[in-house]
DNA sequence: CGGTATCCAGGTCGATACTG
DNA sequence: CAGTATCGACCTGGATACCG
């Protein structure tokens, strides 16, 4: 967690999303509950290291969660927390906003 | 600008406002017209070469504008473009959704 | 299948010095 | 006052190989 997070609550809750993938995994987990291998597959692009470092980091965070299975061959999936859930709100406004930025050309 | 914002909206929003600095920048420019040497006061402990790259860069994206009177000593004023003064809802809603966070302990 | 371990490349940020 | 220039440190992310 930085430092200015502790004065800027804006800050942090960027701290939690920004990265280059947080955003594309959360728009799928916003779908639903998904695989690890969904994911990957999901995020096109993301490398398995990669992805594992950043669904750590949501879950310290609180914002996702991960459930293990005892199974052979394994299975582990993830889902938004209800933490996560309320970020809905936030990533929807970016989206419209970021799809209304793009209609001015650039 | 990054290859997935062409696909991914709110990849494209954020990408505008995230970094360490960016937030505290529009924080305070959110309050109103700023010089230079103001924004570098009240964000605290940024040098001056990390706030005119990150100036610029906000300039670039359209979100700031920069006006500079022929005086001497020179005199240079940031405010938000109309544009940047859009984002103003969902830094709100950031700032509302990270302070709620924050009483959750952590 | 769902990870770790290792090593490396690129970019961002910081410190410092200098300038119109 | 409001920058630019230079150099170096750190950190994120990428490639690849291996593991329970």
């Amino acid at each position: 967690m930085k430092d200015q997070n502790i004065i800027c609550p804006v800050a942090l809750t960027l701290s939690l999303i920004e990265g280059k993938w947080k955003t594309l995994i959360l728009r799928d987990l916003l779908e639903g509950k998904k695989r690890f291998g969904e994911l990957q597959r999901s995020v096109e692009g993301i490398s398995q290291k990669v992805l594992t470092t950043q669904l750590r980091a949501l879950e310290a965070n609180g914002i996702v969660e991960r459930i293990a299975y005892a199974e052979i061959p394994p299975r582990v999936e993830y889902q938004l927390s209800p933490q996560g859930q309320s970020l809905h709100a936030i990533i929807d406004a970016m989206r419209i906003w970021g799809e209304n930025y793009q209609m001015l050309d650039k």
